[in-house]
DNA sequence: GCAACCAAGTTGAAAATTCAACTATTCCTG
DNA sequence: CAGGAATAGTTGAATTTTCAACTTGGTTGC
């Protein structure tokens, strides 16, 4: 059995520093996205993911993908933006157990509203409030962490 | 009305990687946490604070904040540590309507196991895989962004 | 000392997420 | 090309989180 290599004091300082900015960060922009415009981040996410795909179109396996979601989670959600007329499901001719989600036209003008608003809180509570070579610093950081994560799968 | 300030191309890109990589970690993390010990971060985080605390108990509210919950999910929360036994909870003499949340002998002792294993997994997918200044600079980062958020409450 | 307000905490229902099957289809290998 | 393994996606139940009351107790102004 190994000794725990435990954090030192400034390590411990500054992943802690994360979690609370993480948490506090994430909780503050659902709450505007939702109050706003009764959207999630999550949800959110996958209307930009379609909104960028050639045709406003993904198999659910690739958005799920994208989204950093689960497939069962995405299915429950698309259901809902189903609903809400913002998504639509087709088939997939190719392979016929395949499913494409498609941003409506409503999808994307009600995309194109929230997205002002979201925006505008990203930059009022992460970009303008950060050095910008801290920002770069986390994009180099996230990046690697994502790829760490990838590997280990 | 505004025109609305678009990120450019960089911040887009570090904003996005942020997303992607903390949600991923996030949920490495939690999952590795609950197979082997049962436990979401959310949970940990209630522990480790209790066990950091005076006479290892805190009040529902200040728990609350410091593990950045609202008290409703705390109170389930406890609810569900309590039935596991590694909380307990406790009247407040001063303040009649108070209630301490404490770590039990049991929860103390759990969470020294957990603690272990939670921490080699924070460092192997974050504190190892990201270069010390850079991790220097999203303590900076997300401390100034937590300031932020609390100032806009 | 009482009326109005505020703070602490809980509760139960509604909404979202996870988990473990399950169906249907395609891929692979002998 | 048959049969098993793998992939795409969904479903429903269990768990967790959110939301909006609600109860109880403390505080303040008069």
């Amino acid at each position: 059995m190994t000794e725990p290599r435990w954090l030192d004091a400034a390590q411990q300082r500054d992943w802690r520093a994360y979690v609370e900015g993480s948490v506090r960060l994430a909780d503050l922009l659902d709450r505007d996205l939702k109050s706003k415009h009764g959207l999630t981040m999550a949800e959110y996410e996958i209307l930009v993911r379609l909104s960028e795909a050639p045709e406003r179109r993904l198999r659910m396996a690739e958005l799920a993908e994208v989204a950093s979601q689960s497939r069962s989670r995405l299915s429950h959600t698309v259901s809902r933006l189903e609903c809400k007329g913002l998504v639509a499901r087709n088939n997939c001719g190719a392979d016929k157990r395949g499913v494409f989600a498609e941003l409506t036209e409503d999808g994307f003008a009600f995309l194109s509203k929230a997205a002002v608003d979201h925006v505008a809180a990203v930059r009022e509570f992460f970009v303008d409030v950060v050095d910008p070579a801290d920002l770069q610093a986390i994009g180099r950081a996230f990046t690697a962490i994502a790829d760490r994560v990838a590997k280990a799968r």
